[in-house]
DNA sequence: TCTGGGGTCCTAGGACCC
DNA sequence: TCTGGGGTCCTAGGACCC
């Protein structure tokens, strides 16, 4: 690591949404163009020329770009765009983390003799994208993951950036506060309220100082990053630790029966990723978000994991009912289901009468139901859910 | 013209166990 | 009986990222 090329890749595809749809439609290239309408999830170079950003709102964007091209998300078009581009990372090196749809960190280290130098690898890179995927997309090469993530975002667009060996430091401070990883809109402001507005501010303001601005926790991190200090490997084979899916339902008045079947309709989306994905979760965690924009969670953990929709539902319900004094209090806008606790399917799949559980050996099988019938009620599940006579629980399961 | 739909990680308190 | 320390798991909230 002291000597030659630093060899960490991090490859950042450009406005990726936005570029699949320039490239499937030739009319809008060139052109100012946003992907999603309520919120931008994607806008084109030409749109973020006016001041588009991803996340805005799609009024304030229009207001920005009243002649942009808004196209609704095809997505896919991207996971298949994805999935394309994330094969030209494997069949440039083994070692590949991906980070998101369009993101990757890639570790070129020892393919000097086959591929050459990581400038040269990063540049061809680059160009098999362009040509493979009809894609433009920008690469950092430095020393450690942060370093490489910042180069590429200063390279963009449609760029490469090398930092190398002894250019960290100079590289780094006189960027924005703003470029270091988990510096948001509250740590920013509260870091600029005491003056410190470059990277350089932070590193010379010392752990110290910045714990009493922002916690032990967040100063030691900000303050080895400002020194250019990140000792992260790039890991293959991560996993995906939790699986979710929400909805926004618009404000006023919603039915308790139209919130459960966006309920359902959401347990199901993500029941059935699970299955897909060979995964099984154990917990089960709610989100809401209400009419003044609070929030709020509830969550459960069953002691087996499972991927069976009806189990997930009936504890999605059951923590739809703990919150519905809140419901009724603030208004709910949105709603959301995330099962985390991951793990792989179990060999074992018991079959209950509402559902089936996967367990590791039959003997477990009481304290699976425990745990449900616990958050349940006894009464309400003897009442009927287990001969399946309970709406509650009896709900048709959607083909896969 | 108020605000998608995915995710990650961290913290802190409480329960529980040894 | 009282006190204490350490560890894990669960729950809820919050910040942040793309």
């Amino acid at each position: 690591m002291s000597s030659g090329d630093p060899t960490i890749l991090h490859a950042d595809l450009d406005s990726f949404y936005a570029s699949v749809e320039q490239r499937d439609n030739h009319r809008l290239r060139g052109l100012p163009v946003i992907v999603g309408g309520g919120v931008v999830l994607a806008a084109s170079y030409e749109a973020k020329a006016f001041g588009v950003r991803t996340a805005m709102s799609g009024a304030q964007a229009r207001r920005l770009c009243p002649r942009a091209i808004v196209v609704p998300p095809r997505m896919s078009a991207y996971a298949e765009a994805s999935r394309v581009v994330f094969q030209i990372f494997r069949d440039t090196t083994p070692l590949v983390e991906g980070i998101s749809i369009d993101e990757a960190f890639l570790d070129v280290g020892g393919l000097r003799k086959v591929s050459g130098t990581p400038r040269e690898i990063a540049e061809r890179l680059r160009t098999d994208v362009r040509q493979q995927a009809g894609l433009p997309i920008s690469v950092g090469v430095a020393g450690s993951k942060f370093l490489a993530k910042v180069a590429s975002a200063v390279a963009k667009p449609d760029g490469l950036l090398v930092v190398p060996f002894g250019a960290e430091i100079a590289f780094l401070h006189p960027l924005p506060i703003e470029r270091l990883w988990g510096v948001g809109a509250v740590t920013s402001g509260r870091l600029r309220k005491f003056g410190l507005t470059t990277v350089g501010d932070i590193a010379r303001a010392g752990e110290a100082e910045l714990a009493t601005i922002l916690g032990r926790a967040s100063a030691r991190h900000l303050n080895a990053l400002a020194h250019a200090r990140d000792p992260r490997r790039v890991q293959t084979g991560r996993r995906r630790r939790s699986i979710g899916a929400q909805r926004a339902i618009g404000r006023g008045q919603h039915a308790r029966d139209d919130i459960d079947a966006a309920l359902l309709t959401l347990v199901d989306r993500v029941a059935r990723r699970m299955r897909a994905a060979r995964r099984t979760g154990r917990t089960v965690v709610l989100r809401l978000r209400f009419g003044d924009y609070t929030r709020a969670t509830r969550s459960h953990t069953v002691s087996l994991p499972t991927s069976e929709t009806a189990v997930l539902l009936a504890v999605a319900r059951s923590l739809l009912a703990e919150a519905q004094q809140l419901i009724d209090e603030r208004g709910i806008t949105l709603v959301g289901v995330a099962v985390g606790n991951l793990a792989d399917e179990a060999g074992t799949q018991l079959t209950l009468p509402f559902g089936t559980v996967a367990s590791p050996s039959p003997g477990q099988l009481d304290s699976a139901v425990d745990s449900i019938w616990d958050k349940f009620g006894k009464a309400a599940l003897t009442r009927g859910a287990l001969l399946g006579r309970d709406p509650g629980i009896s709900v048709p399961l959607l083909p896969d």
